[in-house]
RNA sequence: CGGGGCAUAGCGCAGCCCGGUAGCGCAUCUGCUUUGGGAGCAGAGGGUCGCAAGUUCGAAUCUUGCUGCCCCGACCA
């Protein structure tokens, strides 16, 4: 993508409504707009963004297992009265009419509906086991909305649903979502660690949180150090093997670890003090087991083997795609700007053309470009008649993971420059010795896709 | 939902106390000079001063009502 035909509205101030990092990096990089209180529009920036955690997260659950499908956001109020949650919910439904005065709502989260999809074809054990997912915008009438994305009223939310014929299969699939997760944030670049849970106005017994640590944090976590050790599940994991997801589970929970509602002083201080690690962290993730909670009143039953019709165990899984989109940048960011882990960067590449309109330079830079796009990259170039400064500047914010310096000096002398945002480190290399060490990277990054 | 604050150009702000028809920085546009860490000079465009009433010869400024937004707390993917 050129930058001079790109929508890229980076702001230089920080409006003062925007009171953490990652709501005023997301301001000023031209990623996200405000409408109104807790709604945003997502620039062009911000939905690469988003897309990419989106794929992410689509590709993990599908390894799992899980199927996607697509439900609306709105929903009849009747569906909402079957299971009791329409008094329930309160003031964070919006609800609404049609045109016809019926009552319908803006969908908070999905479980009567997919409860209403299941039972509507589902009739056998036999079409267990079973987990529906999909990917889409919720609407919760937040009191006070605020820190941007990060605790907006509309939000998108990947929530997948689990059907199963007993407890133990059941607990089966709650394993599976579990190390779903663990892989989808391991490769978003986040350290996730899952946290007992309550399991709130959703319902159930089993369910956790994942947390990842970051010093904005909003909530104070508990856990032992050895979490910060752990490897995230392979590539390879035995999805399908019971005790292989089981033991995994017993693995990643044996542990102390805890947000502030769930933490246990007396467990907490039995661990030795050198062991703690007290911090701030922000929630990505939500699991929970809640077995017949809708399937019960919903009568989503099935038949079983003997004949006997038995009500369905269920669970539900959420992430929410727009939160993690701030919660990486609270997690990964310096004074300059964002740092995007490679496999969510908006752009992998960005090429600064320090002197456009030089013959020799733009030829340059359009042809690294051209050789860049070939290899599966998104390059961003940088292409406008602007100052040097302002475009090491721009860069920075934006925090694409590679920027390639190209001016009349250093071609001069047949190099540019290749510069790690991460690390800060700059090359001077030739142009071809930049393409390939590029090129290199590109292929790393499809291996670990 | 309780408490507090703000609303003037795309962004950040001044002007309001003490009424006289709107200004600064950045951004934008034009020209020239510049070009390796947010350039300089010259010129230009852009505002129903959140909305509605009221007071007044005259309201961004005073009064009243409304709306929106933000912050702190209790609640949540």
């Amino acid at each position: 993508m050129r930058l001079s035909r790109y929508f890229l509205p980076i702001l230089r101030e920080t409006p003062k409504e925007a009171q953490i990092v990652s709501h005023r990096l997301m301001l000023r990089a031209g990623m996200i707009r405000q409408e109104t209180a807790g709604i945003y529009a997502w620039l062009p920036l911000g939905h690469r963004v988003l897309t990419k955690i989106c794929n992410i997260i689509r590709e993990e659950q599908d390894r799992a297992g899980a199927v996607e499908l697509l439900m609306p956001t709105i929903q009849p109020a009747d569906l909402w009265r079957e299971s009791g949650r329409y008094d329930d919910y309160g003031k964070e439904m919006l609800r609404i009419q049609d045109r016809h005065e019926r009552d319908m709502l803006f969908g908070p989260t999905n479980e009567e509906m997919i409860t209403e999809i299941f039972r509507g074809s589902a009739r056998s054990y036999k079409d267990l086991p079973l987990n529906l997912y999909h990917i889409q915008w919720k609407f919760r009438d937040e009191v006070r909305p605020r820190f941007g994305v990060m605790r907006s009223r509309e939000f998108l939310m990947k929530d997948a649903y689990s059907f199963d014929l007993d407890v133990a299969s059941s607990v089966h699939s709650y394993n599976q979502m579990f190390a779903a997760y663990l892989r989808t944030f391991a490769r978003l670049g986040l350290k996730a660690i899952p946290m007992r849970a309550d399991t709130g106005p959703i319902g159930g017994k089993l369910s956790h949180e994942f947390i990842i640590l970051a010093s904005t944090g909003e909530s104070e976590v508990f856990c032992h150090k050895d979490f910060l050790g752990y490897e995230a599940p392979p590539e390879s994991t035995p999805f399908e093997d019971r005790a292989a997801m089981q033991s995994l589970f017993d693995h990643w929970t044996a542990k102390y670890a805890a947000t502030s509602e769930m933490h246990d002083e007396t467990a907490w201080s039995k661990i030795p003090e050198a062991e703690r690690v007290t911090a701030r962290g922000i929630e990505v993730g939500h699991i929970f087991h809640f077995g017949t909670k809708y399937s019960e009143p919903m009568k989503a039953v099935v038949n079983g083997p003997d004949g006997k019709e038995v009500p369905v165990q269920m669970g539900s899984y959420g992430i929410g795609p727009s939160r993690l989109a701030a919660a990486i940048i609270e997690a990964s960011h310096d004074e300059n700007g964002i740092i995007w882990p490679d496999a969510v960067a908006p752009f992998h590449v960005g090429i600064a053309n320090l002197k456009a309109g030089d013959a020799a330079t733009d030829a340059a830079c359009v042809d690294l470009y051209a050789k860049l796009g070939r290899t599966g990259l998104d390059v961003l170039y940088d292409d406008r008649d602007e100052r040097p400064g302002a475009k090491f500047a721009t860069l920075d914010l934006i925090g694409l993971p590679w920027q390639v310096v190209i001016g009349p000096k250093g071609l001069a002398e047949g190099k540019i420059e290749l510069k790690n945002r991460r690390t800060g480190l700059k090359d001077t290399l030739s142009p071809d010795e930049v393409f390939n060490k590029l090129q290199q990277f590109s292929q790393t990054m499809a291996k670990q896709a």
